[in-house]
DNA sequence: AGCACGCCGACT
DNA sequence: GTCGGCGTGCTC
């Protein structure tokens, strides 16, 4: 058993196989799968995952491995067949997989290096390294040394190196303790010279403090000592100094107040029970918690884990974009307190690698965090949750193109736990299969304190038009707005600025800028006065004339939250006004920062985008406007009736969740759209009626699985051929139950200038999908002539883009 | 994905 | 004749 069956990090369908090397003698037994090492291949080293470890292979010229990078595998056996399972399930490289499991820090570095040979520490070589034995291969580019080094390399005088780095930098602290016992350092301290006043000083603190220990830094912060002073007793021997791993805390500066467990209304009482019984008889089982907002889902999820806890296992709560829900973090730290490690993009690399290793450790039994955490590498779990599970955010939209929820419940079944999808608004999908008894549904039909949802009013838009109000707010919101401004009350104004951020138009001729190179139109950013691309980064000025027609009526249109804060401004000088969006909590902690001021009152109106929508738990919010509903309504994408209703229902829920009653106005063009309608009347199961008769006209999920092909080229021609060509190859491997769309153009036709055609296949049961899928993507990935083609396969796609 | 190898045109 | 362009094919 000395030959290891290797993953190599080189992200390609022909690399996407395993590769054995030799295992060197004295690693025999402690290289295990799982493990990453770092081997050779071909001239260079790199980074590989151990998935097996073998007697025997057919390939003959076996090389070794040359280091193990890690002392125990990162990914245990279950991890290693999820990653199996997904690979199979996406469509993705095994490496993809695998990586996509791990945090972001574990991913390999690679660094080309000279070695300088020549051991003559005098010759000009030796001058050019610095009297160094290596040399990066960026510092000979920058010194111009390239071809000379390069000639050395032939003459045998250096070599190129390739090494392989570990990101993964645990953080450590110098903690200092005396050597001796207590007792004996009246003694030390007495024996040292007279004039060594600060080393005595230093050792009276250990004398007489309660620590044992001490970190350097805190004791010369505390003692203003140099460095130079403890280092002294360090080498008489005094003191001893050890390098220990400190995790970096996200939450240092924060402090969490220990919170019990509340006690549970009727209705709580009622969707628990089922939950606690699943986790007694420990089965796979999946949940949906349906209940409306503010009804308490919180507290049954976290009611749930301490159960899993006092059985001695683990859980995961997966959380939307956790950064933007803060309130969500505090909740399960002040219930579970040091045992919770969260996980989220908000962290910095570092950061969330120091939580997963306290995951690995056992340190940490609740994992809250977003998609990815779903890979928490727990051992022995207990119970999974999925909060907001409707969430576009649980879909990876790069590869593996994984849906977080697939995963938990793939991950449920080995650990025979159960799963709990939470939500006011489900997904049509969850909906239906909760329906159907696939999931067993719980309800929470009502807001907790027996708080009424609030009232909604729906403005028609054209008729303020028609009545000569050409302002962004009608006269109810505009009236609403001062009222609550004389109440002290707050108010949260949302604006959906997806598909309707400010562009720039001709008002003569209605030429709209463009993006050179993606077919979609440029964004007008005030602080830079320029347009940028969303999908590339071009930017550009904005022109003083219109280039179509000349005229020099060409501005700015649509309504950024920039432009709704300006007039704002102008109509409501006195209000305080809060703006949230991507300027504005790009900052790390912004977006907290923000939430916590309106939170503390220091502002009436906090006006934001997609990000306020859910989470925000303020008593003094009262009035809830949305600027403009159908903005979003109109993309092409057969979601976008149902993200409507979701965003609107999610918005309406921000309003008097506590003893102040809440009023929700919605602007729209389309008052008359069910999806805008039936949010006004919180009529969730009206809405998933209607809508399941739309799914059904049009072959759409639930009643039919899809997959979508992109295919993206330079050149027109060729990609509309190739994309022909994979819509009647897999048209010939389907059965006539399937719906097969394409080519078409992809909604979002060109991006980077590079043009896109997708194949969309609707379906029941086509056993021979996934490998028809595979083909295409063996075929013309690597096929000679292919090169600059991009082919992707979304199974199960939510972007439609 | 890199990187080497190999075969062609434009130079010292 | 050689330097260097990038097309082709491989990596245990």
């Amino acid at each position: 058993m000395n030959i290891a069956s290797v993953i190599v990090d080189v992200p390609a369908m022909r690399t996407d196989k395993t590769f054995d090397y030799l295992i060197p003698e004295k690693w025999l037994g402690s290289i295990q799968p799982g493990m990453r090492v770092a081997v050779p291949f071909g001239p260079r080293s790199i980074q590989g995952f151990v998935i097996g470890i073998k007697q025997d292979t057919e390939v003959n010229k076996l090389k070794s491995i040359i280091e193990p990078l890690d002392l125990t595998p990162v990914l245990n056996e279950e991890l290693l067949r999820l990653g199996d399972w997904l690979t199979e399930e996406t469509l993705c490289l095994a490496i993809s997989a695998y990586q996509a499991m791990l945090p972001a820090a574990m991913k390999a570095k690679y660094e080309k290096m000279f070695r300088r040979l020549e051991k003559d520490s005098s010759s000009p070589l030796a001058e050019l390294f610095h009297g160094k034995e290596e040399m990066t291969w960026k510092e000979a580019e920058e010194r111009e040394l390239l071809l000379t080094l390069q000639k050395e390399v032939k003459k045998g005088n250096a070599e190129v190196v390739y090494i392989v780095k570990n990101k993964a930098n645990k953080k450590t602290v110098r903690v200092l303790e005396p050597v001796l016992p207590h007792d004996h350092l009246k003694e030390i301290a007495d024996g040292l010279p007279k004039n060594a006043v600060k080393q005595k000083e230093i050792l009276q603190y250990f004398l007489h403090s309660n620590d044992k220990r001490i970190t350097a830094k805190e004791l010369s912060d505390s003692l203003g000592t140099a460095s130079s002073v403890i280092r002294g007793l360090v080498q008489k021997g005094f003191l001893r100094e050890i390098n220990e791993e400190v995790y970096r805390d996200p939450y240092e500066h924060h402090t969490f107040y220990k919170t019990e467990a509340l006690p549970l209304t009727t209705d709580q009482q009622k969707a628990i029970k089922p939950i606690l019984e699943s986790i007694d008889s420990e089965i796979s089982e999946t949940f949906l918690l349906y209940g409306v907002t503010g009804s308490g889902k919180t507290e049954i999820y976290l009611q749930s884990i301490q159960k899993v806890l006092n059985e001695g296992k683990e859980a995961i709560v997966l959380v939307p974009e956790i950064s933007l829900t803060p309130q969500m973090v505090h909740r399960f730290k002040s219930r579970f307190g040091s045992d919770v490690a969260v996980l989220h993009s908000g962290l910095s690399v570092g950061e969330k690698y120091d939580e997963w290793r306290k995951i690995e450790r056992k340190e940490a039994r609740v994992v809250v965090g977003a998609r990815s955490a779903i890979f928490a590498p727990l051992e022995n779990i207990g119970i999974i949750i999925i909060d907001e599970e409707h969430e576009n955010s649980y879909k990876q939209e790069e590869n593996p193109r994984y849906h977080a929820r697939d995963v938990a419940i793939h991950r449920s079944i080995t650990h025979q736990c159960p799963v709990i999808l939470g939500s006011a608004t489900p997904s049509l999908e969850t909906f239906a299969r909760a329906q159907k008894g696939i999931y067993t549904l719980l309800t929470l039909p009502k807001r907790m304190n027996n708080q009424s949802l609030p009232k909604v009013s729906i403005i028609d838009m054209r008729e303020e038009l028609r009545s000569g109000n050409r302002s962004m707010f009608s006269t109810d919101l505009f009236d609403k707005l001062q009222d609550r401004l004389e109440k002290k009350e707050q108010t949260v104004l949302f604006l959906n600025k997806r598909g309707h951020s400010s562009f720039v138009m001709c008002r003569d001729c209605g030429y709209v800028l463009q993006c050179p190179d993606c077919d979609i139109s440029l964004t007008y950013h005030r602080h830079s006065n320029q347009m940028k691309c969303h999908y590339c980064g071009y930017e550009c000025y904005v022109p003083n004339t219109c280039p179509e027609c000349n005229s020099d009526h060409i501005r700015y249109f649509g309504t950024g939250t920039q432009k709704v804060e300006e007039e704002l401004g102008k109509l409501l000088p006195q209000a305080r006004v809060i703006r949230m969006d991507v300027d504005t909590t790009s900052r790390k902690g912004a977006h907290e920062k923000l939430l916590t001021q309106f939170e503390e009152g220091k502002a009436d109106i906090l006006l934001g985008t997609q990000m306020i929508a859910k989470g925000l738990d303020f008593p003094n919010i009262t009035l809830v406007g949305v600027l403009s509903a159908d903005t979003m309504l109109h993309l092409p994408d057969f979601r976008s009736s149902e993200k409507t209703f979701q965003l609107l229902t999610q918005v309406s829920g921000r309003a008097g969740r506590h003893d102040k009653e809440g009023e929700v106005i919605i602007q729209t063009y389309s008052p008359e759209h069910y999806s805008i309608e039936l949010a006004g009347l919180h009529d969730y199961d009206s809405f998933y009626h209607r809508e399941m008769q739309m799914r059904k006209l049009g072959s759409y999920p639930p009643f039919y699985f899809m997959a979508l092909v992109t295919v993206s080229h330079e050149d027109l021609t060729k990609t509309l051929g190739v994309t022909d060509k994979i819509t009647k190859f897999i048209q010939k491997r389907l059965s006539s139950q399937a719906v097969i769309l394409g080519p078409v153009a992809s909604p979002i036709s060109r991006i980077k200038n590079r043009y896109r055609y997708q194949c969309l296949i609707k379906y029941k049961r086509e056993p021979e999908l996934p490998s028809a899928l595979k083909a295409v993507l063996e075929h013309f990935q690597q096929n000679k002539n292919s090169e600059g083609l991009t082919i992707s396969v979304d199974v199960n796609p939510y972007m439609m883009m």
